[in-house]
DNA sequence: CCCCAAATTATAATCACTTCAAATTAAAAC
DNA sequence: GTTTTAATTTGAAGTGATTATAATTTGGGG
């Protein structure tokens, strides 16, 4: 089932309307799927098939898709929000240099706060985030030995 | 040597000016430093003092020492960036109702990138984000038992 | 005490995002 | 198919944090 597909069924299950805008979306997100896009950079696709579309609808569908779990937001400090279709836990590796962000899909099971260390909160989730410079940065910035 | 003094010294080393804002902010960031402060909170407190002060002065000041890798930026998404005098490595526990920040300062040994994982990143830095609900929001959210 | 590069300031601009109110429309009811 | 209506879409205006600009002031070396 695509992704598409998969959150129509989601609106439905939920009583919400299905239009071509939100269809759109649904598309751009799967196309983009690999590289965590904006909310800009879905409008710019959307845009490509569907030319009126507007920005408030794309963030009015983003933040509708996370209200409903299906998606979620990842904020970095870049002065943007990212959305990942990939809702299941994992974590990321962010390049300083030009914001390229990868998906790293190991655990790690030490990453957990004991009740003393914890100041009473109740603890719903965490996120390691890796900081660095990726291939192509280094490319450019001649730092590759050989 | 109290954060002001330290503060100068470097401030000096590197040949900047030692301003009368820079040393109100200084000592702001000193009063403040167990809440991880905004720039309009640095702002405010200065100006209990040196009512005069800019903003735009609080920000380069404040950038001078990210800088000078004196102070750390913090920004979990909240829409602004917070300052932490705490340089040091540690990680943070945020609770998602009040913006509460707390620092967490002990280790995860585990939390460590093998090659294969990289991507081909040099790995610079890496912090831990736990979320969750503080104690003073569970409590006026009528959550806490007994 | 002079000098001037560095710092400060007020003002305007930017940028991502949100709010608002009017126009459109999906889909339920007939 | 037609009607109905609440949900959705839209562009325009608004917000709030941060940055840019350019004129004015000043710390600190000589
Ligand atoms: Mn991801
Ligand atoms: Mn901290
Ligand atoms: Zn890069
Ligand atoms: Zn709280």
């Amino acid at each position: 089932m695509s992704l598409e597909e998969k959150l129509v069924r989601e609106m439905r299950k939920r009583g919400k309307k299905v239009t071509p805008q939100r269809r759109f979306i649904f598309q751009a997100l799967e196309k983009e799927s690999d590289h965590h896009p904006t909310a800009e950079e879905i409008l710019h696709t959307v845009r490509q098939t569907l030319p009126d579309v507007s920005l408030t609808t794309v963030y009015n569908t983003l933040h509708n898709l996370v209200e409903m779990e299906l998606l979620r937001e990842v904020d970095l400090g870049e002065g943007m929000t990212r959305f990942d279709t990939n809702t299941d836990i994992h974590h990321h590796l962010l390049c300083k240099r030009c914001g390229k962000l990868v998906d790293i899909h190991r655990q790690f099971r030490n990453v957990f706060l004991p009740p003393e260390d914890a100041h009473g909160f109740i603890i719903t989730s965490h996120q390691v985030i890796f900081e660095g410079i990726c291939l192509d940065c280094q490319m450019k910035a001649g730092m590759l030995k050989q």
